[in-house]
DNA sequence: ACAATAGTGTCTGTTAGACAATATTTT
DNA sequence: AAAATATTGTCTAACAGACACTATTGT
């Protein structure tokens, strides 16, 4: 067996919104073993056999639940990154998954943190192995997906305003997004039931008060739409 | 080493169009080691440190070509399966491709032929592992992007008529497609420079003769439409 | 001329985007 | 009343779909 395998892990780039600064923001969690003992990176489990998980699905769950105590709002798998030189130890795979969090989620122990997506993107902080990698991919998922779906709402507390989906969507693609496309696009996610009104209002510091939204239950995965959110111009 | 490893494989959906039949066929390759020895499944190969990939991507083209002498026109990795029961050997990973060929792909020998998608998929040939599974997932992402994008264009031969694209466009969707419509996105497609004009004619048995249009070489990837082809109605 | 097939033109509906207009609140 | 902010309404553009119309060929 041990000639015909090869080292295994799940990997979960898990998303939190800063509303306040209308940024995104990953989980890391400090390796607990070599190599690269102490350094931030993103949480993840080996799997094989002996580990208890049924399937890989499963195993991303886990490795929220043990490493992090959260559970998902949003899970899903981008892709495998498997070659030669990602790990030390030699050929590896890592099956990446996109977990999006409730901003409200809060981390116990000092062994996981938040950090800005922008620091990592910009090398302020350095990830071991190819971890950079895969936050861009899972990133580049989120961004495709939120041209033409709702998945940036689950980066939303459960009531939520016009504006706090526009900050969502926006932290999603890394650009500004038109503001009566997103309340139409809210207005039809409306009539299709996923999302409701509340009839609360909330009053900001000054002008007129903003309409409560809240998530319904529905089916499994986000709202697609017909058409993309186009670029400016 | 082997206590933390595991079983992994890539596996290749690749899938060819049979423009008579109108209809989508799969490559299989008769297995050549236990388990399964014998029938028919997915083309594949094992990766791990011994064997001379340097990535995952690596492993796929060369099962691609070690299995068949294949040369796909288009190759992307759909997702990993991965659980405690796909092989009977035990916890294993699989990482499937979907890969889009000519329609005049020719194979060599006994050991690989194409098998039309629908038979499969009505279990009137049955395959090993979870190979149906692996197949039914790439068949749905292919679905998925041919709403939206000139992925079906990939199933054609260097040279097509507007009606081969429309064929390939519904066999990858399951349903009939607006022929303006298709006819529209084609003319998209001039005039951002994917497709041209070759001036050729094809004369049919009876009737006004068809436009031949050619594939220009662009950069990689398919074609992304704004917006997506509708259900009938 | 007529049948058969390919391709074009026109109209409708939907929805993203731009932006003006209106509503609701605090100061 | 004025300022600030949220929300609504109106107009345009792009594009999918439906379908009528025209074009080109063989018999």
């Amino acid at each position: 067996m041990s000639s015909i395998a090869v080292m295994a892990s799940v990997d979960i780039v898990a998303l939190r919104l800063d509303l306040q600064a209308q940024r995104l923001q990953v989980l890391l969690h400090r390796r607990e073993r070599e190599p690269h003992l102490g350094q931030w990176a993103l949480p993840g489990v080996i799997v094989n056999g002996r580990t208890p998980d049924n399937s890989l699905d499963a195993a991303a769950a886990r490795a929220l639940q043990e490493k992090a105590q959260v559970l998902p709002r949003h899970l899903e798998q981008v892709g495998t990154e498997g070659n030669a030189f990602r790990d030390p130890r030699g050929w590896s795979l890592s099956t990446y998954y996109l977990a999006l969090l409730d901003p409200a989620q809060v981390l116990d122990g000092e062994q996981q943190a938040f950090f800005d997506l922008d620091d990592l993107s910009a090398r302020k902080v350095v990830l071991p192995f190819d971890h950079a990698l895969l936050i861009q991919r899972a990133c580049e998922r989120l961004a495709a997906k939120s041209l033409y779906s709702s998945l940036p709402l689950y980066l939303l507390p459960a009531r939520f305003t016009v504006l706090e989906a526009l900050t969502a969507t926006q932290a999603c693609l890394g650009r500004t997004v038109n503001n009566t496309s997103l309340r139409k696009r809210l207005e039809r996610l409306k009539d299709a039931g996923w999302v409701g009104d509340t009839g609360e209002r909330i009053q900001p510091r000054l002008g007129r008060p903003q309409q409560v939204y809240e998530h319904l239950p529905h089916a499994n995965g986000p709202f697609l739409f017909e058409r993309s959110l186009l670029p400016e111009g």
